[in-house]
DNA sequence: GTGTGTTATGGAATGATTCCAAAAAAAGAG
DNA sequence: CTCTTTTTTTGGAATCATTCCATAACACAC
């Protein structure tokens, strides 16, 4: 499940070693910060430069193959958009968590784009929570 | 329909000039960046502060009288939050629209929350055109 | 008007993100 | 494999948004 050099291969990107690993950390701890990636990957690969993370994200960006979390914490929030999903902000601890889309998502969109006349590229929909059950009580 | 001191007496605020005009922008104009709101503010009242933005858009925003409309395109935009709404985001020219909410959007929310035996407190919904009426061809 | 707590101000400090030039690495040709 | 070209990485500097801080001014209740 984690062919990343296929996969940036069919993105045209060159697998670099450093984009691989970005990945990996993307795959291995959900939704990181910027802060959190570059700790994270500076455990494994010493060298590593803020900068390229933060080029690789931006690349990874625009071929679709992450996309931005904003949970309104302060901090931006970094996921691999490998399927259709939403996501469910905990406000009291932050935990996100992915939702796949269902079938009233669906009908929601096609009934807002039949309404408006348009084409919905995408959708980034975030719904908070007031507490949940990682929630340290 | 702008009747912000009593809004802001509402909400247990002091209805201070500078959070009055800032209100007043954010109807005139929609969704203004932080670079345009103060830059408004400052042709009519030239002491107000950057600061003074910064700290009533949070305090508004506690209140839950504003809110961040995150169009990832940099710059966080602000919006009145005077009734459920979503947003719609072109993104060749960045405009973005209002959607008020709609069955659709109430029926996902509540499967959502049956599904997931959840409580959803807030929404944060955006979806994005590639083009609209308004863009230049 | 007076008093008290709140808010506004401007400049400095912080923090995230981007920029830049040079070094390293990858791809392609022969 | 070697040379050449293009892309990527690096680290540090620069930029930009946002927050902090101490002081001055203000709002509102009495």
């Amino acid at each position: 499940m984690s062919d990343f050099v296929h996969l940036l291969k069919t993105k045209e990107l060159k697998a670099t070693p450093q984009r691989i690993c970005v990945l990996k950390e993307l795959e291995k701890k959900k939704h990181p910060t910027m802060e959190h990636l570059y700790e994270a990957l500076r455990r494994d690969n010493p060298s590593m430069s803020l900068a390229t993370v933060y080029k690789n994200i931006a690349t990874l960006k625009e071929k679709g193959v992450v996309i931005e979390v904003n949970i309104s914490d302060g901090k931006m929030h970094y996921d691999i958009y490998s399927h259709p999903h939403v996501h469910l902000v905990c406000a009291k601890c932050g935990t996100i968590q992915d939702i796949d889309y269902d079938d009233a998502l669906v009908a929601y969109q096609k009934s807002l784009e039949r309404q408006k006349g348009i084409k919905i590229g995408k959708v980034d929909f975030i719904a908070t929570i007031e507490s949940c059950a990682l929630c340290a009580k």
